[in-house]
DNA sequence: CTGATTATGAAATTCATTTTCATCATATCC
DNA sequence: GGATATGATGAAAATGAATTTCATAATCAG
């Protein structure tokens, strides 16, 4: 963790930015949280250690993981925008709209399908983005409906 | 078309609507347009025939559309929706980030793995997308970089 | 027609995100 | 260490898509 803060710091500086301690706070925070956090929850707990930080140094922060490859936008539809850590392998998303719950899964054979049919269409892919939406086995089988967020 | 026109009219008077001009115009551009418009683009055509139509009717006819199950919304992450029609059978679709073409796709192989994923985790899907974006063969070529939207 | 209710358009509002700008912090050079 | 240049910050303003409000117009049932 304070490895991966110091490499980031090093790219920053490589790449003619500055290092700053409430950047530090946000990245921090970022990669301790769950996954999948809104902006407005991350400056919520951002502002737990340092109550002065501002919710736009956090968007800014967003972008520059997301530009050096350390964060990933998420739009599952809500209004507001989420992000996940990219350290961790390519997955797509299950998304329950009861209880806001989203699981991770990861399927190779979709995967190739998908190259299939990009090759298929002379296409080059570049990302993509699949969604499963509907309700978590909790929420579907109607005993505990649950509202999480 | 016209029949289309008439259903709709009719649907919308069994649940306590009321037929009007403004709406008629909208839905059959609507139908007429090329597939995955925006409201912007809609409104533009639709003011061709009917120059005083707003951009609040079109947001609200399609909201409405949408409701009855003739109009689906799509979202590319362009910041602004899209609408297409909901007539057709279900694809998924391949989005150029260069000129914009949208080409669309269906695998039933892909579709299946997704229901196998989605019973694995004991999740009840009532919807999905799935959007590769990229670059199309021509963009991808570099010979005729275009720009269409 | 009459009255009741829905639809409309313009303007106002909302809300996430971005931009602006004056000020602060950090790095670099002496 | 200090001076200086430049990046980073936060508050406020701006943006832009989408929604809501509200007075007026259109449509429907009787
Ligand atoms: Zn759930
Ligand atoms: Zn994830
Ligand atoms: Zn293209
Ligand atoms: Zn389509």
């Amino acid at each position: 963790m304070k490895r991966l803060l110091e490499r980031i710091d090093r790219e920053i500086l490589a790449t003619g930015g500055k290092r700053s301690r409430s950047r530090a706070v946000v990245i921090d925070r970022f990669f301790r949280a769950r996954d999948h956090v809104t902006i407005e929850e991350l400056t919520r707990s951002v502002r737990e250690s340092a109550p002065g930080i501002g919710a736009v140094t956090v968007y800014r922060t967003l972008k520059l993981l997301e530009r050096l490859g350390y964060a990933k936008e998420l739009d599952f539809g809500e209004g507001a925008r989420r992000y996940e850590s990219n350290l961790s392998p390519h997955h797509d998303h299950l998304v329950c709209r009861q209880c806001g719950t989203v699981i991770e899964f990861e399927d190779r054979e979709i995967e190739q399908l998908q190259d299939l049919v990009t090759r298929r269409h002379g296409f080059h892919p570049t990302a993509h983005r699949l969604e499963i939406y509907g309700f978590c086995r909790k929420c579907a089988s109607g005993t505990s409906p649950e509202r999480s967020r």
